[in-house]
DNA sequence: TGTTAGCACTCAAAATTAAAGAGTGCTAAC
DNA sequence: GTTAGCACTCTTTAATTTTGAGTGCTAACA
């Protein structure tokens, strides 16, 4: 039976060993090479004994009997709750590439799932940000031709969307100017919830015999405003994890990839990732407790980045449990506010 | 030494049972199969001496001494042009799936991919249509606010950019609408190529103190017409490759799948295809032929489908050199006129 | 009571060896 | 021109052995 407390200093200490040496070395590690390691002073039969507590404690396994110990899901969460230390030391020591001014957003982000992966060595993705309570900023429609109309909507952030209207018979330019007028001075500055059946009604009703028209505007407007419609979503890196060969054989493999490219999976995990609110905004999942089942071998490190306006989007980075937690946290942290710079320098 | 002609009837024979063997098993294939398998009613040992000359041919080749045989991409390659007979047999009867209608041909364009990967068992990819040869259609500039015009520009195909232009002050509706004339006026109907340097001064001129804006938009367009720029191109089934031994040792796995993941590459194999013009419209890549590098150990057959207005995208199959081509072959063509009738339905 | 040396034991991984089998090339006979 | 027969090659698979890291336990020690 082990004590009361669970850990004492020196559990604590050697466990912090454990857990840091086979995150380097990935081999199991042996009570031989932590009584070494440490500067405990302590034999490694007494290392042994201890090792024993800790396994039946849950904080650490044996893949066979005369094998070194592995950290259990359990220990790898105490080490990142507890044991790690964060370093915040300089950045500019390490040779990480930094972000690239980019001039469309879209390539900034694909740039960034880029960098993270060649920084970490582990795979990446990047979410385009997503409109959460977002509100109506302009409608413009013009005639493309006879018989189409193409509404553009911008929505706050100035995200541009557009849809083509088809009607039967082409609208004169006057009446054209007065539907804009009528859409933009009503709609404006409106959040989604806001724009009723009532409104609605009263909209139609003014536009006379353009109502048919109104309702199709208003159809694409409340097609555009769902969430998941167009957030894209950018991985890089994906072959990493075959540096890593726990996961690199064909099950594991296979089940990670297909996480990647049917980005399905990945839109899940950013949904949650979103919806939790923590202060620093940084999450970490793992094994099990990774919202994505194709993931439960590996370890998943989340984070939102916010351009304003209530857009918010995801990083997430996929590595094996064994990840190297302090520098995924690090380049995690210096991405987002690579990134809030980037967008706040360009508004 | 082997005769003039290279190749008389039995060497075909042989060759054509040699590979249809082969593409069934994945297994190197000896000369008692062949024996048996043929109705030439020869020995094993005199289809030995066949097979010594279709090896001194180039067509086939051992694996190492005392295997058997199999196909050299030469091999391939005959069988591909005139061994393979094409069956035009009913569609009905395998239970393929059949692409579903979808509302945006983004959607539509990812279950293409999807299906085709289902039914191949391959990896595949499909692009979005890009303009070759655009016209513009139609421009609108219009005030989003303050100090920010979006311009709409709308290109044969109804295809929809628009752009963020950023002023120093606000113009007044009356000289937006001029803008707005005068491009339209003078661009509407103008392929890239004509938009040239007179024009642009004419137009600058024309526009007084806000050329700049008409600067600025003229960029955009330019910007616009960019092939590349937003071609999307859609994957799935990339994991299909594990299913083939040849392609799933981690180097090779890994080449392909960055392949897929950093779709530049791909990119490339898309401006091949577009720019090659058969009349059937499709092409087969054997091994080193292809123009993606990291796929030259696989078979990558191509098609283009079209929209009408030069709208035209690609679709793309990759597996091992013994990938079933006659299936292959037969799934591309359903599927590029299941493309057809989508979208002449639409219209 | 906590620590340690010592030793027998376990087990995976690597290396070695052996056996099986598929297939060829060549020769000689039909 | 075709074929039976046989020696030879080389991969694949299985079986066996060796090695070495690491453990758990016991007994002695401070």
């Amino acid at each position: 039976m082990v004590s009361e407390h669970e850990l004492n200093e020196r559990k604590l200490t050697i466990l912090h060993a454990i857990i840091k040496t086979y995150l380097e070395t990935g081999e199991p590690v042996g009570s031989r090479t932590i009584s070494k390691y440490t500067d405990l002073n302590l034999s490694s039969a007494t290392i042994r004994n201890e090792m024993s507590d800790l396994e039946e404690l849950g904080y650490i396994v044996q893949p066979h009997t005369s094998a070194g110990r592995i950290p259990s899901d359990k220990g790898y969460r105490l080490y990142v709750d507890m044991l790690m230390e964060e370093k915040e030391q300089e950045l500019n020591e390490r040779e990480d590439q930094m972000l690239e001014k980019a001039d469309k957003m879209e390539k900034l982000l694909k740039q960034a799932a880029r960098v993270l992966a060649t920084n970490t060595n582990y795979a990446t993705m990047v979410s385009t940000p997503v409109n959460s309570a977002n509100k109506l900023k302009f409608i413009q429609l013009s005639m493309v031709d006879e018989e189409q109309i193409i509404a553009v909507i911008v929505l706050g952030g100035n995200v541009i969307k557009n849809r083509i209207i088809n009607v039967e018979e082409p609208l004169s330019n006057e009446n054209l100017l007065k539907l804009n007028m009528l859409l933009n001075t009503t709609l404006n500055g409106m959040s989604i919830e806001e724009i009723n059946l009532g409104l609605i009604a009263r909209l139609k009703e003014q536009a006379g015999i353009h109502s048919e028209v109104i309702g199709n505007v208003l159809d694409a407007v409340a097609d555009v405003i769902q969430l998941d419609e167009d957030m894209q979503i950018y991985t890089s890196g994906t072959t990493n994890i075959f540096k890593y060969p726990e996961l690199s054989d064909k099950q594991s493999a296979q089940e990670i990839i297909s996480a990647f490219e049917e980005k399905q999976q990945l839109t899940e995990l950013v949904a949650q990732t979103l919806s939790k609110e923590e202060n620093t905004g940084i999450q970490v999942y793992i094994g099990d407790e990774t919202p994505v089942q194709n993931m439960k071998d590996c370890s998943v490190v989340t984070a939102t980045y916010e351009l304003g306006d209530g857009m918010k989007g995801t990083i997430g980075i996929i590595g094996p449990k064994r990840m190297d937690y302090e520098h995924v946290l690090k380049s995690m942290k210096r991405l987002q506010s690579e990134l809030d710079q980037m967008f706040h320098k360009k508004e």
